[in-house]
DNA sequence: CTATCTGCAAAAACTTTGCTTACCC
DNA sequence: GGGTAAGCAAAGTTTTTGCAGATAG
């Protein structure tokens, strides 16, 4: 049975970003505090500008340029991934364990899986000189609220 | 082993467009078959920038608006599919069997390629209300060629 | 003929950059 | 203190839109 993220739990995000940045020679701001904190709490991928805006709530000085460049200093401290999507915008994942998306093609939202099954998968052995690192498995459909909608 | 995809032959190009065309009452123009032949000829999975300067070289009177415009109306025909990826742009893939992409995360370029033993996969049972309809196993790692270049 | 499509230009949306001031360490 | 970062505004990209003239069916 598949174990749904509910949502990195807040436990050692201030941890977590301060080794980061002290071993990068990089600042503990309130702004990147704040950035990684929405991230890491939300399990919708969210986008620069809705971060913005759920920050920005709290931190009314908060730039969107700020925002950019946060989450540029989060990807490479490794602490935040980008997200694939087909959408128009940057979506990000603070989640950095190997996991997988279900991908709903009504509403483009992305929720966050894993399984054991899908974990233990076998790549072909040629890959043609690829050499593989990881694999992440979308699934495209229907999420249950949109079907719901159709109703 | 697996089986790359050289490139989509471009055998019934035409004749899929206009069948789809047809049926949807819209017209087949040169501007269509020429974006739909740059995109089914490619395995670049173009963005339409690049689609844009290919087919303008034939094309000088083409414009990157009914570029864009011929992109939408292709994916609503069902003839190409936007592909996720991280970047900034779109890109698009008339690739429409079920695949799988290698992704190198040095050059971001996306191969498709397909495997017998990943179109089985077994998808756990309980998606929380999830309604799959197909399943896209992404490769992140480094192609042969940024694997040369390292050297 | 007529509804749809193209090209153009302008607008909108998204992202990056440069620079001055502020502030973490 | 010194160097990194924030905020602002401006510029750069990418995508969308509205409309007049062109064209496929």
């Amino acid at each position: 049975m598949p174990a749904m993220r509910p949502r990195t739990p807040p436990d050692d995000v201030l941890e977590r970003l301060t080794a980061h940045c002290r071993e990068s020679g990089m600042k503990v701001t309130p702004q990147r505090i704040a950035v990684y904190r929405a991230v890491a709490g939300s399990c919708a991928h969210p986008t620069p500008d809705e971060v913005f805006h759920e920050v920005r709530a709290d931190m009314p000085s908060l730039s969107l340029a700020t925002v950019y460049k946060t989450f540029d200093c989060l990807v490479e401290l490794g602490l935040i991934a980008r997200v694939a999507n087909d959408g128009s915008t940057h979506r990000y994942d603070a989640n950095l364990e190997p996991h997988h998306h279900l991908v709903c093609g009504s509403c483009d939202s992305i929720t966050d899986f894993t399984d054991a099954g899908l974990s233990r998968l076998r790549l072909p052995r040629n890959l043609d000189g690829f050499a593989p690192e990881k694999v992440s498995v979308q699934v495209i459909g229907t999420c249950e609220d949109c079907q719901d909608d159709l109703r």
